[in-house]
DNA sequence: AACAATAAAAAAATCGATATTTTTAGATGC
DNA sequence: GCATCTAAAAATATCGATTTTTTTATTGTT
């Protein structure tokens, strides 16, 4: 929660950072699904006014992660093991989709910057904290990074937001980051340097798949 | 801009209307591209506070119409031929899929749901103005209702609404409701009906990618 | 006991004023 | 002439208080 410790936090508007600790909050389960969210608690909790705190939850409706119930406030999105298969597949279809689009697009900048995203994320498995899981979401996203469509990435990314929050529903799953996430990571990279599109996007669909089905056990 | 004729106009939160204003103002195209939203206008114009104006525009950016620059202000999404296309793109895509899974999924109520909406559409083809706007998007989004994606919908209508936009910024191109979008749509309605999810949705992207077309001479 | 009406409390929404930040325009020096 | 700095203006962002709406609790009625 402190996140003083980023760099950008300073000098950011009110907004901004009660947007980021929210959107972190309610990501990693702190705040319940369904949950309402009180603008009085809130502007105590964030140690800021009403105008921040509303604008910035009108800003995670974007994201799909507060409900705004007109003239009855707001509260933390449901969540529900449909939604979360829901997310699944989606993902499936646009991440294959964006990464087919990365693969042709791509030139060797952007393979440089994903070699350099997957051995950021690498050296960060071992703590499996907030670390991993930001350099995690950079590994994703920066297969996807060479895609002509921003919003398709938009789309993408606020998915992978979406399905961290299940993962973290799901009890932070200790043994997430064991199974064979790793050697599945290298076989995304390795296929997509190759410029295999069919295939890196075949691993990438049983990657999702996979992580997909032993969350699912836990979910519910 | 008078919406005082839609029914749910009254008792709404002023944030709504405020919302609603602002996003029929941009899709049609009143306010352009890039330009920047200043709030003391806005709140001149729409007759309400800053904070309702500021949370409307927050709300915007969830459909991509406006994007937040922190610490300066609003602005309307700039438009350019490319996105028109990347739009273009994703909707046969995105569409072709929920419209699969809504044939998959429709049931009589949903299929009975449909023929109404398009015979709406039908007879309010004539006078093409914001009565024929709304009975086309029904048209549209009755085509998807049974998708069992919820998150896919709202996609779809993102990129629909985004997709009039353009049609506006062309200049409300005399010839669109002319060329034969009667019987494309009928096409559409035909083999949806007929439970032929592969022709449905070849007819739909078809559809697409012709007034795609038709537009794109029209844009920059 | 179930229901409806009403009053009190709580919460949401909004307003008007103030503080902060960015932008603009003018002046100064190189 | 061009860049840099500075003061004024403009616009954004935020606060604290007020109004409106919803929710909850209470009471009376059939």
């Amino acid at each position: 929660m402190t996140n003083s410790d980023l760099p950008e936090t300073r000098s950011q508007s009110s907004t901004r950072r009660a947007y980021l600790t929210m959107r972190e909050a309610i990501i990693t389960g702190q705040i319940a699904p369904g949950e309402r969210l009180k603008v009085d608690s809130l502007k105590q909790s964030l140690q800021t006014g009403a105008s921040p705190v509303r604008e910035a939850l009108s800003l995670l409706t974007s994201d799909h992660l507060v409900e705004r119930l007109d003239q009855r406030g707001f509260r933390v999105a449901p969540a529900s093991r449909a939604q979360f298969e829901e997310i699944l597949r989606l993902r499936c279809e646009l991440e294959s989709m964006a990464l087919r689009d990365s693969i042709r697009h791509g030139d060797d900048s952007w393979e440089e910057a994903l070699v350099l995203s997957h051995h950021r994320m690498v050296r960060a498995e071992a703590d499996e904290g907030a670390e991993f899981e930001a350099r995690h979401k950079g590994f994703h996203m920066a297969l996807l990074a060479a895609c002509a469509s921003p919003i398709l990435l938009r789309f993408c990314s606020q998915l992978y937001d979406l399905n961290v929050r299940y993962r973290f529903l799901a009890g932070r799953s200790r043994g997430y980051a064991r199974r064979d996430v790793k050697a599945e990571h290298q076989a995304i990279l390795d296929n997509t340097i190759a410029r295999d599109a069919e295939a890196a996007s075949n691993r990438l669909v049983e990657h999702y798949e996979k992580t997909g089905a032993f969350l699912a056990d836990l979910i519910d």
